[in-house]
DNA sequence: GAGTGGTCTAGACCACCAA
DNA sequence: TGGTGGTCTAGACCACTCC
């Protein structure tokens, strides 16, 4: 009793336990009521801790098995991935904006085999992101006609596809994918760069109702980083 | 009343009216008490909903200020970086390990840069992992001896590098970072491939107390794809 | 100051699954 | 089938912050 403690000191306690080498690896914790006991607090809120430290890979927890240490602990890493504006924004940097296409063409078929096969023309919108004037990512998109129709009426030539999107097309799922790439000369060019230069490409596609509504396939500048979030 | 419901479902609920369109980006929701009404469940059911939604990156809530739906949500991408063995072996291949070089040296500053300046002599472990004897990862490793001392007693042609810290160092925090370059003489040579070619690279450092355990630098073999879970 | 979210608790019941 | 985690609820109190 009397202790201070919220749900998330109980979690902290119990990493100790297990990182300060009193369960090791493989082994067996306490039940939940009988850890709730030696830290003096609820085992809902145990419950709560447990939840969090599952989610994180570090622990395992099964009915009746009660729970122990992962043998294999999943490194789980979280990943923000704003908004470009806002990111070139926070870097201390004047975003700027600049369309270099739109088209209402059939998707070539690495676009099809992410979204299904059966779809009508679709409208592809690329464009360049600029931070202090120096070209920061190459946006290449393909906007589905059939979940968002209205996106033809849309002027893209200061308005992102991106901005527009996120004010006005809701989303419940998305997929993304990141890997390398080797600029090429259209993007070299672009992007300010020798054609053999290596790029960090982010894929992302959003869906509703099972529906693709977008698929952005985003060539980032030499030298960005994806950092992840400490877990 | 006598709806079969558990906080995950009042979240896809929420998440729905959300989606919708009845509450649009900017948008302030009703208070806790009057979803519950709403959604004929407990306040604390809507409580453990709306946690999880703000932890996406969809909603906002601030005491007093009520909850609202956000106007730059945030895509947060959650990764999973299996053990090499096993996603080797989870794609059916077999899995294969072989090690390049171990050598006690003084860190450069790259390496120093990441973990901070005053580091005693480190270990270094390179190796290469395989797939069907192809080659699918090269690791370039860093132990710091302060805080894992007997690594320098561990024989490292069988064993990999990771499989002993997972069994033997417990951390409690996580940095990772993605990026891409090109593959280079060295490099290509080990993974096959011309040395102009994209490879993505993954770095992850593990602390314990905030002192360093070990920096890794993970280069992939051409075409590797990391891909997130689906939010 | 008052209204909102954040958390804790005790007790209850359910769901799963190892013994 | 018994023991464990998973969840719900009602009520209470706290913490923050907008008005």
């Amino acid at each position: 009793m009397s202790e201070r403690s919220n749900w998330r000191e109980i979690r902290d306690e119990i990493h100790r336990m297990i990182v300060s080498g009193r369960f090791r690896p493989g082994d067996k914790l306490p039940r939940d009521v009988d850890i709730a006991a030696e830290l003096h607090c609820g085992r809902s809120t145990v419950q709560r801790a447990m939840q969090d430290l599952a989610e994180r890979g570090l622990i395992e927890r099964r009915r009746k098995g009660g729970t122990s240490v992962r043998l294999d602990p999943v490194t789980r890493a979280k990943l923000e991935i704003p908004d470009t504006r806002k990111e070139v924004e926070s870097r201390g940097f004047r975003y700027g904006y600049q369309l270099i296409d739109v088209e209402r063409k059939d998707p070539p078929e690495t676009v099809k085999s992410r979204l299904g096969r059966d779809l009508a023309p679709m409208l592809r919108v690329q464009a360049l992101h600029l931070a202090n004037a120096n070209a920061y990512m190459l946006e290449d998109r393909w906007i589905n006609l059939e979940t968002a129709p209205d996106a033809l009426e849309v002027d893209f030539s200061h308005t992102s596809a991106n901005e527009w999107l996120i004010a006005n097309k809701s989303y419940d799922a998305v997929d993304m994918r990141f890997y390398a790439e080797n600029a090429g000369r259209w993007r070299g060019e672009l992007l300010n760069t020798p054609p053999e230069m290596a790029l960090l490409v982010l894929e992302r596609t959003t869906w509703i109702e099972k529906r693709p509504i977008t698929l952005v396939k985003v060539s980032t500048a030499p030298g960005y980083q994806l950092i992840s979030h400490s877990g």
